[in-house]
DNA sequence: ACTTTATTTCTATATTTGTCGAATTAATTG
DNA sequence: CAATTAATTCGACAAATATAGAAATAAAGT
């Protein structure tokens, strides 16, 4: 069930507004970042932002705290993590049979 | 411009067969491996694999490859260490101005 | 209380996606 | 060339997604 988990999270991942929301995330740290400044940097109208954020939290991969009127949007870093771990642990880990590596060119036999 | 790029590519990603594919794929390293191999393993309808197969290849994660009867699918190595460096490179970099490390809670004022 | 600011929820709609049976194409074998 | 095996494309349909205006909620300032 994991796999499962892990593919909702890439999905949500898998937008580029989504995943523009992301990066201004992870930039922002731990002290997270407004909706609104979210909204000024994308310029895209807040029913949509809000959609996006709420899917976003959905999966777990970020959560809000209010204060006052303004909300602030914090990534969930250790859930970021566990996905990251698990691409490499389960796919891309070094000591799996095989391992990502930049290969120019598959051997004649199959790619 | 590369960010809509990577987005397309975790969106693929981002469906819980496809990433159980991807996971076939790795493990299967450069030699590859056959539809028919994916979909006895799966066990899914061969239009439905066909499908998915057709999107990550549009997206460029993997590439087949005709050896008589028997298709044989390759990841795309590269272009998953090329997401991958996205990932860290835009997102969670070391020296990005946040580091994504384990954070068990974030500090009082925000998160 | 009223107004402003910040953001969400509601509602509607267009588009995309996922699924899979049936028909089709490709290659091998008898 | 008919039959078999391997996989795709076609076609149809249900479900999920993305977008955004309008209305609602929340908090603060006047």
């Amino acid at each position: 069930m994991e796999l499962e988990f892990a593919a909702a999270q890439l999905a949500e991942l898998g937008h580029s507004t989504r995943l523009a929301i992301f990066r201004l995330l992870v930039r922002a740290g731990r002290s997270g970042i407004s909706v609104g400044d979210i909204q000024s940097q994308l310029d895209i109208p807040g029913s949509t932002l809000s959609h996006h954020l709420s899917r976003m939290i959905k999966v777990g991969l970020m959560q809000q705290q209010r204060d006052g009127r303004t909300l602030f949007c914090c990534l969930n870093f250790q859930v970021v993590e566990s996905l990251m771990a698990f691409l490499v642990a389960e796919c891309c880990a070094a000591d799996n049979p095989a391992v990502i590596r930049a290969q120019p060119e598959c051997k004649s036999g199959s790619c």
